[in-house]
DNA sequence: TTTTAAAATTGACTTTTATCAATTTTTACG
DNA sequence: CGTAAAAATTGATAAAAGTCAATTTTAAAA
């Protein structure tokens, strides 16, 4: 069950894979010759917004969510990142403190890149000068898209593209694309619609009476794309 | 009256002014040596969501706002850009269709740069290409905030934020700015608050009933800057 | 100025969503 | 495997926000 045709995904993913893939190996070699790959646990701070910047980070394994707490402590998820993307360069790009904040959603292990090195490399690669401004650039797309939804449409339609983009972040690179199990707490599945918890179990139910998905426990199975694609209002 | 200590108004604006300014002599000339200024009518579409660009454009007076429009044509504005901002942008960075609409809020004019001018001097200006990445990385923040904003906060915050914006971008840079005048349609203002009209005008009364605000038809002035931060919970 | 179309406002009502207070289920761990 | 803590679910209720249908006000044009 593929979103091809019918859910416009490119729309909800920031591409960031591709800075540091196919870079030519003399700058992958100079941004890595001073960087550590830390394991983080789940729930561990990666970096926090208002905090100074000391480098930028590569996911190598796991699952990061990015995310901003307002003045009430309430949460919003703004984006999750998935194994082989970059984060927290924005910072050390814009010359201010970190924007928001991530943390790890499963143990994960992620590489860290003195700021020093990464600029050092900036200076020189224009490759990666353009893959950054690609890729900023199509950032701006997807938050636009975001702010837009989050905006203007109800949280039934918000859980629903949460879900479609949630069974992408989710799926392995096995065969069995159809069974992809997303596996996510109420609370941070609440936190990326922009909904309470109890809203989100509410409509999740009618999801399941719909026969749009499966539940076991916490876990959630898509069985209907293309009937939740047309709930999302979106595509 | 000074948003100076009290309200994060930088996190509000994308400062793109920047870009063009204090760019070398050169880089502007070769920029704009094939630009064209056009003259904008209230209302007049400047680019188009889903369409291909063909150039950037820098605003040399008057104000555009950048928006959405969903599939049951509801309009958000995501951005207000004001006189010397550069607009449309991304699109051509990414390498992909516009992501959002522009269209002027009055008369303006603005200066059309041909694609193929602005990814020239690009290609041999590392100072034009550090601005970008600045610019982009630090609109990153704005759209984060704007997220979590509309994802968590209520409408009579969001109005109250909107209203904090859009004083600044009705400053005229004249010595009374006490006395800024929002002119915007009430359309507009719901547009970028994320609310219905209906509602937008009750809380409008609200704001005047509280002595935060003055109206006369559908000018506003805010008389009240502290506590409309106050109100907005957001600072 | 007068006229008229567009914009803003108001009131009544409905729908959506959040909140609070239990209760049940799941998960982590000794 | 059993148990405690955490997470998920449910029901009842309140609050927030939208919609619809007038009516009034404002602004644009003749």
């Amino acid at each position: 069950m593929s979103l091809k045709g019918i859910f416009p995904i490119d729309k909800w993913h920031y591409n960031s894979q591709s800075i540091l893939q196919d870079l030519p190996q003399q700058d992958f070699e100079q941004l890595t010759k001073n960087s550590v790959e830390e394991k983080y646990i789940k729930g561990q701070i990666v970096f926090k917004e208002g905090t100074l910047p000391t480098g930028i980070y590569f996911i190598k394994h796991g699952k990061v969510k990015k995310y901003k707490i307002d003045n009430f402590g309430k949460e919003h998820i703004i984006y999750i990142a998935n194994m082989g993307e970059l984060i927290g360069y924005h910072a050390t790009l814009a010359g201010e403190r970190f924007p928001d904040s991530a943390a790890a959603l499963e143990q994960s292990s992620i590489l860290f890149i003195p700021q020093s090195d990464f600029l050092a490399v900036l200076e020189q690669s224009t490759i990666l000068s353009k893959k950054l401004l690609k890729t900023l650039s199509h950032e701006f797309g997807v938050l636009a898209n975001n702010i837009s939804v989050f905006a203007l449409r109800p949280v039934r339609e918000r859980l629903a593209i949460t879900l479609l983009v949630l069974r992408e972040k989710f799926k392995t690179n096995q065969l069995e694309n159809i069974h992809v199990e997303i596996n996510l707490s109420r609370e941070d599945l609440a936190s990326m619609a922009g909904a309470s918890r109890e809203n989100v179990v509410r409509l999740l139910r009618d999801f399941k009476n719909e026969s749009l998905i499966e539940t076991k426990g916490r876990k959630i199975w898509i069985i209907n794309v293309p009937k939740l694609v047309s709930v999302s209002n979106y595509a």
